[in-house]
DNA sequence: CGCGGCTTTGATGTTCATCAAGTAAAGTGG
DNA sequence: CCACTTTACTTGATGAACATCAAAGCCGCG
């Protein structure tokens, strides 16, 4: 039975396939180890040495730093494919940040030594990584900078989306998070997270059960998104 | 009269050293060039294709987006040694943001496709380049999102504090930006910026002639920046 | 059953954007 | 050089957006 990379879509298994031989490619893939984490249970805490590399294979995730009087901000979600250890993996000796299932997931776990090692041996390898690695750091900029620009409504709406077309792919969908989770992401209160929610269902732009969410006018909530 | 690169200090000479050979080192060095900008003057437009990788060797930059509706948001400053290329270089094919000098300038200027060869035939020379990204990419992301949870005292302190200590090293200094800048930056109106400033002003935390600022009283700032 | 965390709504005051009006400074063309 | 225009800066007034406090309902869990 042999260990290589099973996944059947891996953007990481790509980035080995275009740039290190069938050989290195079964080493390495020897070598990572899978962990299955709970909804809630940490992936990375910060403060914790960074010795590993790891890479989101299924479910939700999100990023976040825990200041020091107990307040919580989310940076961002992480999907399959992602890199979980993505900022400073590469420049610091510790995590400044948390990472946390917001799913049921699995993570899929390299040593970190390795990989720096395979892009000191390997330029087309150090290279497609650093492709990967800038286009998710753009993503979180240019996120966090357009939430900045935006009000309550928009803020709301541009989350709600976020999910929508990012993670679930359906204009349906049972909410990952807590009203107070979407609020550490977007930086208002929890209070204003729920009235922009009542809001939308009032208008009939969403439909809440509990968790379970619908979007019925996707039309005005990108209106939302992009002029509010 | 040789072209290698003369700069006493240079954080990309100093990858270069630690990574290539001498004579790869004068190879390279040939063939970068040097552009010198006047305030104001674009280094890089939003939408160009991106074929050049650009260091800042002297001045002061600022990176900004502009969106459809003449509405621009300023995404950082870069100081010298700073790459201004930083974001989307080796994953887009165009810049999605511009870059443009807010005072007197030098850029040293790189052919990207040699950057990225030398990446590909040099692992630790790309080891070391993403170490540098890495840091840049986490400043960027940690500024935005601290921005986000301060409030508009807080966030203006943020700002006169990191040109005193991080660009001009020193509590009195011109203000290389304007009320608009600066309010472009932090995401609030300008009108709500110059109230800031006359406030820290009238309660002399700050003197202000013109351009010419004079940090009073450091402590109080500090205060701002990090309880407000 | 009771506790704690999450959710919801209302009331209140603070923070902020916007409009308006005016001054100062800087560039432009004659 | 001066009149002219434009841009930057400043202050006040007003209403909108937001945080915060308070109270209550809900739900899961020991």
């Amino acid at each position: 039975m042999d260990m290589t990379c099973q996944c059947e879509f891996c953007d990481l298994k790509d980035i080995f396939y275009s740039s290190i031989s069938a050989e290195d490619l079964n080493k390495y893939c020897a070598s990572r180890h899978q962990r299955n984490v709970r909804a809630g249970e940490y992936i990375i805490k910060q403060g914790d040495d960074i010795k590993d590399f790891i890479y989101l294979k299924e479910g939700l995730v999100k990023l976040f730093r825990e200041s020091n009087q107990s307040q919580t901000q989310i940076i961002s979600f992480g999907k399959p494919f992602d890199f979980v250890s993505l900022l400073s993996v590469f420049s610091d000796e510790k995590y400044n940040y948390s990472v946390s299932a917001v799913m049921d997931s699995v993570a899929c776990i390299f040593d970190l030594s390795d990989i720096k090692q395979l892009i000191k041996t390997n330029g087309d390898f150090a290279l497609h990584l650093m492709q990967t690695q800038n286009k998710s750091s753009d993503r979180i900029i240019m996120n966090s900078l357009s939430l900045l620009q935006k009000r309550l409504y928009g803020r709301v709406a541009t989350v709600l989306l976020y999910f929508a077309i990012e993670i679930f792919k359906s204009d349906e969908y049972e909410l990952p998070v807590s009203r107070k989770e979407i609020a550490q992401y977007i930086g208002m209160s929890i209070e204003n997270v729920i009235r922009a929610i009542s809001a939308f269902r009032k208008d009939k732009i969403i439909q809440v059960y509990g968790k379970n969410l619908a979007i019925l006018d996707r039309f005005r909530l990108e209106q939302m998104r992009d002029f509010s």
